[in-house]
DNA sequence: AAACACCACAACCGCGGGGCG
DNA sequence: ACGCCCCGCGGTTGTGGTGTT
């Protein structure tokens, strides 16, 4: 109450961002950094409030994010850190550093619930849940949570000892037979057409960029009066992102010949990769040692890209945080609590599965 | 081939928390 | 201590795509 609405604003734009919107989203990132986002659409001349220009960013440009197919070993984190964390999104989120917690929302309410519906038709609701909404008696509620922290433990044993996936930012299926087949399914990776529908955003903004650069030999930061230029990029999204290759600068294989040339992107391109790499590589720093890494990172702004990266993975010490919350003891001493305690209950938590 | 239904995802909305003056 | 501003989070909705009849 008394909140004005942040976006009501006549002349703010709403809906999906075009391409050139992403362009100049990116490249105004790129060059001051994330963060600051009341100053973005002032300062980049986009038609967007500032919280549409961080989701954008967040969800969908930050580098370093992995779009589409769920590997087992997500699916099993996500259910069962939402067991021990509630719909802590963002919390889950830190724990799959290549997911955006808006990606694992949407993972959530889609596909596993739909799974666990099927699985437990007859039973009166999501078990898996933590928060149900369902009215229950204190009692139940105590075992309920019980349950879900064995469970938690169990999967957050496996998740962070056990797994070492091969987390190639192309969505490598997880190997590993899912120990518990907790919802029952095989589960190789949801969605099989989809994943080629999502390229990964640091593909998308690449592409975006080269095709900018094709069509607009003078790079500029903001180009939004150039018509051409904003319809070539529009049929370039709906190509990128929709997954045809129709657009013969979209296959594979048609990559950049002139982008060596544009030596202000090269930066960009580099960064993104680079930055891509490293995720990947401090996805699976192991998650033991995920909250605790933490920002050893540093700000070291050299460059955008830095930026990028630390911003890539932002949420894991407020995830920390928000994990050591649960209990309020240290994080720490939580997973330790988890590794010493899962094993223990193993057997009895694989009855609880089922 | 067309119409309809369903699904998946991107984006929006509103609230709460933290920082700062 | 208080109020304001900004940011982040979780829930919800809108829309485009895909599958089915």
């Amino acid at each position: 109450m008394g909140r004005p609405p942040c976006c009501d604003k006549v002349g703010v734009k709403k809906g999906p961002w075009t391409p050139e919107e992403d362009i100049i989203l990116v490249s105004y990132i790129q060059e001051h950094g994330p963060g600051n986002w009341r100053s973005v659409p002032t300062n980049t001349g986009l038609m967007r409030c500032s919280k549409s220009c961080r989701l954008r960013w967040t969800n969908y440009l930050r580098p370093g994010i992995k779009r589409g197919n769920f590997t087992d070993h997500e699916e099993k984190m996500i259910i069962h850190l939402q067991a021990l964390l509630g719909n802590r999104w963002a919390a889950i989120a830190s724990y799959l550093p290549q997911r955006t917690d808006n990606d694992i929302k949407n993972y959530r309410n889609t596909h596993l619930k739909k799974k666990l519906r099927k699985l437990q038709t007859g039973t009166a609701e999501d078990g898996i849940s933590g928060n149900s909404q369902q009215p229950i008696s204190k009692g139940q509620w105590e075992r309920r949570l019980q349950t879900d922290i064995h469970m938690a433990k169990q999967a957050l044993c496996e998740a962070l000892s056990l797994d070492k996936p091969s987390h190639d930012h192309h969505h490598v299926p997880d190997l590993k037979p899912s120990l518990s087949n907790i919802n029952g399914t095989t589960s190789t990776t949801t969605r099989p057409h989809q994943a080629s529908t999502y390229a990964s955003n640091t593909e998308n903004i690449a592409r975006l960029l080269e095709n900018w650069m094709k069509s607009s030999p003078k790079v500029r930061t903001n180009s939004s009066d150039d018509h051409q230029t904003q319809i070539h990029h529009q049929n370039m999204l709906n190509n990128g992102s929709s997954s045809s290759t129709t657009d013969g600068a979209h296959s594979g294989t048609t990559t950049t010949p002139d982008h060596h040339e544009h030596h202000g992107f090269d930066s960009l391109f580099s960064s993104f990769n680079s930055s891509t790499l490293s995720d990947n590589a401090s996805t699976h720093l192991s998650a033991e040692n995920n909250h605790r890494q933490t920002s050893t990172t540093t700000n070291n702004n050299n460059t955008g890209l830095m930026m990028f990266q630390d911003e890539s993975k932002p949420d894991l010490e407020a995830a920390a945080g928000a994990a050591a919350a649960v209990d309020q003891v240290p994080l720490t001493l939580l997973e330790k609590w988890l590794f010493d305690d899962a094993t223990a209950h193993q057997a009895h938590d694989q009855d609880m599965l089922f």
